[in-house]
DNA sequence: AATATAAATAAGAATAATTCCTATATAGTT
DNA sequence: AACTATATAGGAATTATTCTTATTTATATT
């Protein structure tokens, strides 16, 4: 907390004038649920998110931890990763970014590919709807699981 | 049955090749289910296979559901989808395609989309490990749920 | 600083999706 | 037709997530 990064602390900020925008309390666990989701870019789970916290507050519910968590997707504080057959994860990156997931540790990794970001989408898609957000997932082994699964 | 198409005709030849090859029994179960997988192309879940399935093989249980299309998963004879925080869902396109998704019915469209799938990846990803396969998930609000949504 | 009150929390029950267990049935082989 | 290993049905178990309710607490008000 005391070395938090420039840029956690800017995201503690936004957080702060969101929940004020919103008169959402600002309670001691939404502090520190954040904290840990600003510091953790391994895309946690809520049950992970809770193991850490936990730690800190010890009186407090699963519950807590994914009431908090919806709320703050529901404000783009956080957001979602959902990869397949996995549970929910979650991301405090909110610039646009993509990931990379290993299909056998489950890890995923943010990338950035402004060549992608650029690229219009095929014009046949125009009256499918609005299209809000791209966004790639690029599937494979990592490197450490590569090496397991070569022995 | 009758008026199958043509593509799902291949599509059945395909799994009975498959199954043999891989010593497993064409029973009566795995004909319906996959059947039913290919003859829709909504991103059905396991739910909705079962309900349309027990139509046909009243007695079938949803767990047999789970495990054929789980058998099926591993031997690429379809694919899984999942859209954030919704259930797991199949997809018996085999082709290199991507998904258009609502965020509020989840409905899930395919598209395709040459530009993206001739684009190489950020150098940078080259000692991650081995991307295998390059997924676009384009989300918003399709056009019905556009129209609901303003009225 | 004490009080009021609406919102948030803790704890555990409930639900939803999926997987496991086991006795029975059956596809493919002999 | 009989054999045997695999697959299935049915229900129990598990996992992830959400709901319910009594209690606590952040914030506004006094």
């Amino acid at each position: 907390m005391i070395d938090m990064k420039t840029a956690d602390k800017n995201k503690l900020e936004r957080f702060k004038r969101i929940l004020k925008e919103h008169g959402l309390r600002l309670t001691h666990q939404r502090v520190v649920i954040l904290s840990e989701l600003v510091s953790d870019d391994g895309h946690p789970s809520a049950e992970e998110v809770y193991a850490r916290v936990v730690k800190k507050l010890p009186t407090i519910s699963l519950d807590t931890v994914y009431r908090t968590i919806a709320s703050f997707e529901e404000y783009d504080i956080v957001k979602r990763v959902q990869v397949l057959d996995d549970k929910g994860r979650f991301d405090s990156n909110l610039e646009v970014h993509h990931h990379l997931v290993c299909r056998r540790c489950k890890k995923i990794e943010d990338f950035y590919w402004p060549d992608f970001d650029g690229l219009n989408i095929p014009g046949g898609l125009k009256n499918w709807g609005r299209v809000e957000s791209k966004y790639v997932e690029l599937r494979g082994l990592c490197r450490e699981c590569r090496q397991k699964l070569k022995k």
